[in-house]
DNA sequence: TTGAAAGCGGTACCAT
DNA sequence: ATGGTACCGCTTTCAA
């Protein structure tokens, strides 16, 4: 066996299952690649019969091009990172499946990547991430202090969501969690609430511009009491805790529940309680299709998770497309919804 | 931020801020790439000092390897698709925040994408999933009768979820949608149902599994009726269809939703006559920690997704590692449960 | 109007 | 023990 033919092996081999390539094209056409490659992208005029020519031949081939050899050129890969802090909640369920459906309309895939609410993990994903070539990235950062140094050399365009980090600049595109939990704590305490809980998940390390929000608010009134937030962790059952707590803290007139999965959480462990005993009212971050059909007390916050998505994708777009004006923070107004 | 920040920020961003190659490893530390290259993957032996100067260069460029460039060359791009029929419905959401977790585990990360339906769409992700080069596809198919051309050539692994489509061969983990059907109809039967209805999808292609073993028990029993079908679409408020429909069957003793999402529809369309008037009893599919809270004579089926979510993962892991075993269709199990 | 060839950032074979 | 270099599939000058 010659050396060619080894080689031709090994190619073979390597191989094996590979499409055909611009060169195939090429020899088929008998054109050089350059041609093709004209001829794929309108790049430069090519006489109408080669034109024609190559066109059959890629249909005959069954041609595509390698997205990633094209990319290896600096292409765009028309593919954007999504980068959230917890999966597994609702929030962001309809967060990404929003995002999910802009990116099939303007010919986008996304790499959908879950911190979970980790630092450690959210740092390795924004590495490879970036390593796997993403055109642009929407985020939603763990944790307010985290110093990201790899998204600051801007090697790609980037909006957050949902949560802002401190350090990092970018355009920002949510609710004002700060305002908005300040308000709904006041309209709580205007319904004459006096003893109002606050939960917040044990898993984040967001610093909690809710959490502020509520205090500010809470404290203007007189009313803050430490000893009525308790932290939930998002995955253990702690049924029982949040149980105990709120006996312990009786009379609590409304909790706060910072999303929409530890209001679940809380009505499930207060269940009985709240549909006989007492008039505690809840209120959650976010709201859920599920709400209507259930019979608590409930009050939430309607937040616009594809509007939110819509702008942030559309944000994202036109970095990507080189936009330079100043980063912007957009605060989407939303309503408290009364179920 | 400040006028100089942006403007330093467009000077590096124009610049193409391109990260430090192998190339310039090399040049630092004074050896060739093919010895960087070495060093790094540990492909052959390398003299200490010569890797000592070389690591530290590295370190010192913070030079990371070039993913790309390394699928071009044939490796894996640790990434896999994922390709539902129905990203919005809370059946998927839950699989793919299973396997997001799987992928975070094993250091992949997951290109979700969502065919909404569609087999046109679906048919258009397929190749562009390819063509970036995910090293394997999880994937629901949209309609049982597609031919999956690209997907037969088989130049990555895959293996199907949820649905299974009659001409691609792969390997098939869910459950057995027609015995499970099947079941769950005689079980209301049994219950003194004779009048069940079935709530399908409307925008769904699919046959039908589900909808066989439902017909295939009630004419064992010799209770079908045709006009106890109705369809659904996802998108759509179809209350009054749903209300109308249940009022002219009446009475309906049992309605069977196809998955969890049309089972809201349903609950929230009959709403008060499921509390009051009727003993209707609703079927789901597919549940959701939802249903514990809700005050509905509610069934349903306990589908492990997690479960599926792993043995999908584990499964395409295995045959992406070169696994050549014949296929294998995996139904797993799954309760009834009463809430 | 078209072709040749130099990259893009690696990998791996061939030498030495 | 290491260096040189062809090659992966494509884009894009530069020449002709």
């Amino acid at each position: 066996m010659s050396p060619n033919d080894q080689i031709e092996l090994r190619r073979m081999r390597r191989k094996k299952k590979s499409n055909s390539t611009m060169k195939d094209v090429a020899d088929l056409a008998g054109v050089s690649v350059s041609t093709v490659s004209h001829v794929i992208n309108g790049t430069r005029y090519v006489e109408d019969s080669t034109k024609d020519k190559v066109l059959s031949c890629i249909a005959e081939l069954k041609y595509s091009p390698n997205i990633i050899a094209q990319r290896l050129n600096g292409l765009n890969l028309k593919t954007i990172g999504v980068l959230v802090s917890n999966l597994q909640g609702s929030f962001f369920h309809r967060l990404v499946s929003s995002l999910s459906t802009l990116a099939n309309k303007n010919e986008y895939d996304l790499l959908v990547c879950d911190s979970a609410e980790n630092t450690e993990l959210e740092k390795r994903h924004i590495n490879t991430l970036l390593k796997k070539g993403i055109d642009g990235l929407i985020f939603a950062p763990v944790d307010h202090k985290t110093h990201y140094t790899e998204l600051d050399q801007r090697t790609v365009p980037f909006v957050q969501v949902d949560r802002v980090s401190d350090s990092c600049k970018s355009d920002y595109i949510g609710i004002n969690n700060y305002l908005q939990a300040q308000l709904i704590t006041r309209t709580l305490i205007e319904r004459g609430c006096r003893r109002i809980g606050f939960v917040r998940t044990e898993g984040s390390r967001y610093r909690g511009e809710r959490l502020s929000g509520y205090y500010q608010s809470c404290n203007d009134a007189g009313i803050y009491d430490e000893a009525l937030i308790i932290r939930v962790s998002t995955d253990s059952s702690n049924e029982k805790e949040i149980l105990e707590w709120y006996r312990k803290q009786s009379p609590v007139d409304a909790v706060i529940c910072s999303n929409a999965d530890i209001c679940y959480k809380v009505l499930h462990s207060l269940d009985r309680h709240l549909t006989t005993e007492s008039s505690t009212v809840i209120f959650s971050f976010d709201n859920n299709k599920w709400f209507d059909l259930l019979q608590f007390p409930l009050l939430s916050l309607d937040q616009p998770i594809e509007l939110i998505g819509r702008m942030a994708f559309e944000t994202l777009l036109s970095r990507i497309e080189g936009n330079d004006d100043p980063f912007k923070k957009i605060f989407v107004d939303c309503d408290i919804v009364n179920l």
